[in-house]
DNA sequence: TAATATGGTTTCATTTTGATACTTAGGAGA
DNA sequence: TCTCCTAAGTATCAAAATGAAACCATATTA
């Protein structure tokens, strides 16, 4: 079986979505480094909403990269944790967000020397 | 100055924005093997639109990462090209997109074993 | 009694997306 | 001359995704 992103039946499509969204790559690298609450997930994540957060980890969930704990505290604790499969495509997305801090003044004047020109 | 991505005012974020972009990725692994002409590019990238690959490219131009060359032929011709900076991104693109070849029937095991316990 | 914390779901207005049709310009064929 | 063709887009509009805010259950604390 041969998969191709580049073909849109194919299932490798459906990962690439997951994968390419801002969120999912901010909660794996989160998660990347040790298990997290929800709402600390929440906290550590600047600007995402709860239920933006909820549906991403039910995706991530689904998906097998992320597993979900629950305790009977009082109030209940949710603990989110990278799973094993996880854990394979961390190294990528972290180099993701490290591009992203690397190289943001390039980008940054790129863009201006775009808007200047146009 | 720092730069941080968990920080919802740090300009990495609209990097990110931009990668973590399913269509921008399959683009960028298009261009990195060399320069594609516009319809040429929408017809290898299965399921885009005319709008979607033209507001894609136009973004990438903006951000410094892909350059736009038109020869006036008749038609006119235009050809897409991914710039040094460009460059500096896609060996982690790419590694996205093996990524989602290699674990993807990982991925779907996962998800039927989640829909069936549902 | 009221407020606080956790981990969500619901609602609704705003954005974004996708499918489709239309545009511009020159050349080829009838 | 009239019509069609291609390339590379833009315009339009309905459908889907997103985000902000409110709501919910439960139990503890002030």
């Amino acid at each position: 079986m041969e998969y191709d992103v580049y073909v849109q039946a194919c299932p490798t499509r459906l990962v690439l979505d997951r994968l390419a969204d801002k969120w999912a790559v901010l909660v794996l690298g989160k998660l990347d480094e040790q298990p997290v609450r929800f709402n600390q997930l929440k906290r550590e994540i600047d600007g995402i909403s709860q239920k933006v957060l909820s549906q991403t980890l039910k995706k991530l969930e689904r998906d097998g990269l992320v597993s979900r704990s629950v305790f009977a505290t009082v109030p209940v604790t949710v603990e989110y944790a990278i799973t094993p499969l996880g854990r394979t495509l961390t190294s990528t997305v972290a180099a993701l967000t490290r591009w992203a801090e690397n190289n943001i003044e390039a980008v940054l004047a790129a863009q201006q020397k775009y808007d200047r020109s146009a």
